[in-house]
DNA sequence: AGAACATGATTCCCGAAAGGTATCACTCGA
DNA sequence: TCGAGTGATACCTTTCGGGAATCATGTTCT
């Protein structure tokens, strides 16, 4: 077998059909440049270069074989780039969970810059509620997923791309829609409040709960998806409380309120997360991660 | 840069996700595979193995680098192939004249032969009279000719392919079509004789004169073609004396007539030589030479 | 014709690089 | 806790590639 070395040798030479100059190119002296292309030449097992006292010319076969060897020389230059392009995550595939509501504020602009920054990048999307993300996560089918607390926080390790505020969200013509001010949890006193389901929707329900806890409302519904929610509440179902990003949803017929959150913490309790395992090593979602705003 | 070496040593490593059976696989045993891996690493400037004291894995960067490798050592694996192929005359280009009487019996069955036992090498045919052969001879514009002689044996070596006999072609309903025995130079006696041009069908020019030069015939067109002649003859035009193997032509309306050669030499005066440059180099030209059939 | 020149091949030497042996560091299973 | 298994490291030996000098041969100029 021959070696690279070789190749560039036997190039340099069928270029400048001269050892000598061949060899001034290749940065050493003819000598070894004579044997290297010598023992190509006995690796091939033919005759590539006709060389007299006074002149160089390749051969039939050398001709054909320059081709060849010119395409492997150029194979080796750009073998390594493919890898340390993936290496530093600007080309591969990411494989990417979110779920609905995260798409209207976060995905747009994440999906955006990654095409304009890592163009080579392959995004798979997975639309899916927070507790298939984390399972896709830990069976390995998703690199990354955008989701709501709670998560093991041993084996997944997380970062709040997104805050916002809890809104209220009440059919048009309803009383709460007309009061002008924020609402506090007592004014939902007697009201029908659609909620999400605590086990797919767990943190949003838990949110509604906790704000509405001391005003003892009716909570009928157990949705999943805030779309759903919206809808039922132009329906005229009930009123429920949804992220402030809702609103650009667009669904006609509902008012939303800004809700009055005096001791309930701080302001912007709704936390979007972006989440992935603590053992990942694609090279791609470490890059991605130095994509991500974070909001603390 | 890399080796190709190293390229062996991580594609095998890779293949069997274990130094030690790689080393084993390579012949080599487990510290240098170790040494050339990490030396292809720092030359592609990527991790390509995950590996730890239990077990070893391919990183993204590996698993793209391993298909460039694969491709690579492919490559090298049948680049010197075609030049060996070419070297050997197997593949390649053959650019070979021929006079149109040539193709009757013999460029047929080269041909055929070629396509069977080189079927890699191309065949470029340029159909000539000899003259102009030999000029594309001593250009470079041709590597092998089908001709007749005269022609310069300093520079050009040849061999006699095809030997036949000369005969005479008549009108079908000529007084001489009618003897129904051989003809001598005797019989065409104050006969309208079609021959060739002196220049560019030299050959059978001078075969024609010699033949009947006792005789003093009427001798007045000039044309190259045989198949020309034999057209001519057709029409009325006169007899001509033409290669035994022009009967094959099929031409209506002529007959052909055998000569008695007594003393004029051997039988089967008529030669068609292939001819080519001592000096050339074409492996492909020297392995059809060795197909080519010899007549003595 | 002879000398000077040009060019690729050969020879000999040296240093860098590759392979081998022994060993280390670490993990896992019994 | 100990032994087996694995990759990395240290050190030695061998091999291989490059450099300087020289050779063999053909060209060119005087």
């Amino acid at each position: 077998m021959f070696s690279l070395d070789q190749l560039s040798a036997f190039v340099a030479v069928a270029e400048e059909l001269h050892f000598g100059r061949a060899a001034e190119r290749l940065n050493m002296t003819q000598p070894p440049l004579s044997r290297q292309v010598q023992k190509l030449e006995r690796a091939v097992g033919a005759r590539l270069l006709e060389r007299d006292n006074r002149k160089v010319e390749l051969t039939e076969a050398g001709q054909a074989f320059l081709v060849e060897a010119r395409r492997l020389l150029a194979l080796v230059e750009t073998a390594g780039d493919l890898a340390r392009r993936v290496d530093q995550g600007a080309a591969g595939t990411l494989r990417l969970g979110f779920t609905a509501t995260s798409a209207i504020r976060t995905l747009g602009p994440l999906l955006r810059r990654m095409s304009e920054e890592l163009p080579d990048v392959d995004v798979i999307l997975h639309e899916r509620v927070t507790p298939a993300q984390l399972d896709g996560l830990l069976r390995g089918e998703l690199d990354l997923g955008l989701g709501r607390p709670p998560f093991d926080t041993d084996v997944l390790d997380s970062r709040v791309v997104y805050r916002e505020p809890l809104c209220a969200v009440v059919p048009g013509n309803h009383r709460l829609a007309a009061l002008g001010r924020p609402l506090s949890a007592g004014d939902f006193a007697g009201e029908q409040v659609i909620s999400y389901s605590p086990t797919q929707a767990r943190y949003f329900h838990e949110l509604t709960v906790r704000f509405l806890a001391e005003s003892h409302p009716r909570i009928e519904q157990r949705v999943q998806q805030i779309l759903t929610v919206i809808l039922l509440v132009a329906a005229g179902r009930g009123v429920a409380l949804v992220p402030a990003s809702a609103r650009s949803l667009g669904v006609e017929g509902v008012a939303y309120c800004d809700l009055d959150l005096d001791g309930t913490g701080a302001g912007d309790p709704v936390e979007l997360h972006a989440i992935w395992r603590r053992d990942a090593t694609s090279p791609v979602l470490r890059r991605v991660l130095t994509m991500l705003p974070e909001h603390h």
